[in-house]
DNA sequence: ACGAATATGATGCCAAGGCTACACTTTCTT
DNA sequence: AAGAAAGTGTAGCCTTGGCATCATATTCGT
């Protein structure tokens, strides 16, 4: 059945771009974004270890995260790999500075999302239930819109 | 070392429910949400495809979300097995009864948090490529809210 | 100081969701 | 009516991110 034209293009690499406008561009963006989520929730948690005095070892991330320390360990040694974090064995997680702007851009962002939803009439628990996942899914252009629309409402 | 409690709770089953107002079940629920993702984009587009006069077959699916036939085949087994959709071979995809209800409920969310998003003054092409992933974590009680916030503005 | 309690790390298992490659079926075109 | 073109399905491979289990390391409490 030759009807349509063929499904399979040279689909590149497509780094972490733009992406088309087309639905199959955006999808394919919305996995991209998608496969950075989980490197963002352990960043943030990490510096949020940190911040509040303590120390930022695999038990401590798991039960915040809701898995168990073997996850957590897996998911350390990809941030590892990616260049985000270090670790000494039996003395917790440290950020590298890229990790560290990772996860600042990445708690300011979902301040900010959880502050829309907010604004918008969301109730509070609803507001940061749902800002979990949303927040990944914010492009840079959208959380400039929400800043300008925070600053409209005073 | 044993200075905190342990970190292996029973963890019961949880199927879908509220979740715990802790971060580490907003965490479960964001989790549970994302899982369900990609049957969400999957019905939508296939009632979209029947809607707009055609048929839904894996190639067009696949075509339409940017991947490979051989991968829409696969997700077509997991909607089937969810009790989604129906296929006959060589003929296309079909929605069950509750299939039709997921889509329909999906797509009015889709619509709901682009106009949300446009609202809000984020440029077209971004809520277009945000609300692809935003949807799928925007819970009920949140959609409630956006179409009152929606209604409040006209 | 030493045993108990707890944390850590390693390993192996699983399902989801990508991919390529190849065989088969259907439809189109001549 | 073939033969070509396109669609479909299957199989096998990979990575991610869950899990449980087990061995080892550390720390606590007495
Ligand atoms: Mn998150
Ligand atoms: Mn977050
Ligand atoms: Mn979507
Ligand atoms: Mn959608």
């Amino acid at each position: 059945m030759p009807r349509r034209p063929a499904d399979a293009q040279q689909r590149q690499a497509a780094p972490n771009l733009p992406a088309e406008p087309t639905q199959a561009g955006r999808f394919e963006q919305a996995r991209r974004v998608q496969s950075m989520a989980l490197l963002e929730d352990y960043a943030e948690l990490i510096a949020d270890l940190h911040a509040t005095g303590g120390e930022a070892r695999p038990t401590d991330i798991a039960r915040r995260l809701g898995v168990t320390h073997a996850t957590a360990i897996k998911a350390i040694t990809r941030l590892k790999r990616e260049g985000l974090a270090t670790a000494r064995p039996y003395r917790g997680v440290f950020l590298t500075e890229e990790g560290e702007q990772l996860a600042a851009r990445v708690k300011a962002r979902h301040l900010l999302v959880v502050e829309v939803l907010r604004a918008i009439g969301v109730p509070p628990d609803a507001a940061e239930q749902d800002a979990e996942g949303i927040e990944h899914h914010v492009s840079d252009i959208t959380l400039q819109a929400f800043a300008r629309f925070l600053k409209g409402l005073k």
